[in-house]
DNA sequence: TTGTACGCGTTATCAT
DNA sequence: ATGATAACGCGTACAA
């Protein structure tokens, strides 16, 4: 039926191995050989089992990307990205949607680990650090330090916090909203909430924080969220939001409520995803592609053994434009 | 190193035919051989080589997804719904994106066959029929009829492009332009401008037809067609899109040019993706998680070799919002 | 330069 | 009920 190794060997009349040889161009071969390989392969259509390649070198050249959920932009874009260069690299994607679902992810991370494949890249952190560093098994997280031991790539948190706040205050903004999700979960994101306090505090800025609860991660969690904090605090008149889809929300309530943008409320996003509906939204940006770059980069060195970057902070930028 | 079955055998004290018996649970075994062998897996920490098996069984089970970009929200959207439902069935997903690239589309195929993946989903279609029938894996295509012999899932483009067509002209638009991509490419998607020309042309309404490059697919390509298109025709008073993010471009041009929505000039878009900045659009949803579904369990069906249905095309819902 | 033989980890086919 | 042994398709010492 499939047509392997073998069936090529006996059509040319050599061994296995020369076969092999040639297909890895490893070792010495007559041209001659490797032609006459090569048009029995062409010629028996043949394509080598990658599968039996993989048990045999235990190497799958697969690499496992886990993160909460495709559907969410952020998310999608960086996984562009992670895609385009694991496949510049020779290597493929598997997919997993963890839905920040502890027990999903558990069980994806021994379904890759029992694929083979070669090392993952995390972009969702629902477990115990315990449990990260038990995975044994090449790793890469995105925007969470777990271990001394695991890198990380991030973008800088804090200086966006800080840019975002600075600009608000420099708008003569009086009394400042911060909005994010669940700010339980140990991610570096959380800097940028420190960086808003901080700056606030000593500023001596009126402010307000308000957050989603664990699970919210889903796109229509953030309505009463954000419903709730105008309702509350009418006075409102500068936002930063921790996320564009959240900042999206806020203007979406803005126009609703009728508060003009940015005469009365000035609105700060994060993320600086490409989307449309969000041109106009001054942002903090960051580096989503060299992020995406430098989690494949950073893994493959991590699996070949190499010394690798423990930690890699990425710097932001601030899109100024048209809601501030 | 690596615990094998070879390891909980030698342990148990059994041959490794028992340890793969009880491992798939398959023939008769005494209750307490499996309990022995049971503990020794978890005694070892033992976890089965998917990759030993797959080469064994002939069935990997994984699945390889061909869409054009994940970074787009339609496919964003609909990849998440399919790694659900391939979750969901044991199925392991392999991400591949084409860019609408057909070399990159046709490398990737032959490496998910080579990789022995159990069947692909097609939501890219940038190649020849022939070649796509000479795949020779089990196949199912979104939004594409490729020949008879290959399932295709689709929901009703024609009655969207209709029932889109019609609400523009039930509201009194005297000069409706149609917005898409390319549509050379042979997608099902053209069905929505077949609709909206034969309902123009029977009710004698003034129109305008716009599409994309063939590479257009990109956010930012959106741009210039729509500014054009109202720089050519400034007396347009009605839009049908035919995506949600072709109309967001749209809705951001009127607001440039100061036109009121809908008062001036309505919008209808096309998909129904749930995103920031969406909510108000009317639209033409498509049932993206069902659509999801059905490809993966179709493809399911065709991979076990049963009766599988070859047409399926889907409802699809007209939300009437505040754009129209 | 080429071939033999074994290993990769698991399942399947026959035995017993 | 349990065990040898041969696949699955390929890579690679080691030998020649």
């Amino acid at each position: 039926m499939t047509v392997t190794i073998k069936d090529i060997a006996e059509k040319v009349g050599v061994s296995v191995t020369t076969v092999s040889r040639v297909l890895n161009n490893r070792g010495y071969l007559s041209d001659s050989l490797k032609q006459r390989v090569q048009e029995a392969m062409d010629e028996l259509n043949y394509q080598p089992n990658e599968l039996a390649r993989s048990l045999s070198r235990r190497k799958s050249h697969v690499i496992g990307l886990i993160i909460p959920d495709i559907s969410h932009p952020f998310f999608a874009q960086l996984t562009k990205h992670i895609e385009y260069y694991a496949y510049k690299h020779g290597y493929k994607l598997m997919l997993c949607n963890s839905l920040l679902h502890r027990q999903k992810e558990k069980e994806y991370i021994d379904l890759l680990r029992a694929s083979q494949v070669d090392g993952i890249i995390m972009g969702s952190h629902t477990m115990t650090v315990k449990d990260y560093v038990s995975i044994r098994l090449p790793l890469v997280t995105l925007d969470r330090q777990i271990s001394p031991s695991i890198p990380f790539i991030a973008s800088d948190n804090y200086r966006g916090g800080k840019l975002a706040t600075d600009l608000l205050i420099r708008k003569s903004c009086r009394k400042i909203a911060y909005l994010s999700g669940n700010l339980r979960l140990h991610l570096l994101a959380k800097q940028r909430y420190d960086a808003f306090m901080e700056t606030v505090q000593s500023r001596g800025v009126e402010h307000v924080v308000r957050e989603t609860d664990l699970n919210g991660f889903k796109y229509k969690d953030y309505e009463p969220l954000v419903q709730g904090l105008f309702a509350e605090h009418p006075d409102i008149d500068g936002v930063f939001a921790s996320s564009d889809m959240l900042a999206q929300q806020v203007l979406r309530e803005c126009r609703r409520l009728g508060r003009a943008v940015p005469e009365q409320v000035k609105v700060v996003g994060y993320d600086g995803i490409q989307a449309a509906g969000l041109d106009e939204l001054t942002t903090i940006q960051q580096p989503i592609k060299e992020m995406g770059r430098l989690a494949v980069e950073h893994l493959l060195l991590h699996m070949a053994g190499e010394e690798t970057p423990l930690e890699t902070i990425l710097p932001v930028r601030l899109l100024e434009r048209e809601t501030t």
